[in-house]
DNA sequence: AATTTGCCCAACCGCAGACTC
DNA sequence: GGAGTCTGCGGTTGGGCAAAT
């Protein structure tokens, strides 16, 4: 009985899962500072990783790429999260792109883990005046909205104002938290439409 | 001290769009 | 234009750990 192929193409048996030890990972950082973090499959042989080239992406995306911060997330970086999953729902790669040195995993984690539960017990308390149940009522489940209610957004050309890339998700974006902690507080106003 | 429960987070999976031939 | 491959994204899972019992 022949193994089935998985996503990445490589025979389910052959392939090494779980967590990344220090030696994988120091193979997986000196390929990709030889020949630069693409070509994920390529990435993986070079190194002689029994890994799939989308771990091996994870894993540089999520830990070993540089400028990445790691845990004490900041009351101000809070506040943004919390602003653009307001304005983009949950599209944890565009947040993370607007906070330096985070990554989309990290704050998706910190999401369902933290400030979910935050808006949900705020909730239960009463009121719907803050912003994070006007979010909530925007987008009735951050888990199973998704792509869904972002799309929506898109499709509606709410998201023309905020022209969010990625390309700064390496901290090298000069503009700052706070400047655009100020920006989302004016851009609020489009929400009242909705 | 042993067991159970709950939480956090790294990693995996499936899908969709982009890219290449 | 179409098929195959690669890349990126968001949702979900499961292992490890700490707190509670």
């Amino acid at each position: 009985m022949p193994v089935a192929p998985n996503s990445s193409g490589l025979p389910k048996r052959e392939v090494n899962r779980g967590a990344w030890t220090t030696q994988e990972d120091r193979k997986l950082a000196q390929v990709i500072e030889v020949h630069g973090p693409r070509r994920w499959k390529a990435v993986a042989a070079k190194a002689g990783l029994s890994r799939c080239g989308k771990s091996c992406r994870l894993r540089w995306l999520n830990y070993l790429r540089p400028n990445i911060k790691r845990g004490d997330i900041s009351v101000q970086e809070e506040d943004l999260i919390l602003r653009l999953h307001k304005l983009l729902g949950n599209r944890w790669s565009l947040i993370a792109g607007r906070l330096p040195g985070r990554t989309d995993n990290e704050i998706k984690n910190y999401w369902n883990s933290h400030l979910s539960k935050k808006i949900k017990h705020k909730q239960h308390r009463g009121g719907r005046s803050t912003h994070m149940q006007q979010d909530s009522a925007l987008c009735t489940d951050g888990a199973t909205m998704g792509r869904g209610c972002a799309a929506q957004r898109e499709a509606n050309g709410m998201t023309n104002c905020v022209n969010f890339t990625q390309d700064d998700s390496t901290g090298k974006d000069p503009m700052n938290l706070e400047w655009m902690s100020r920006f989302l507080e004016m851009d609020e106003s489009w929400l009242d439409f909705l």
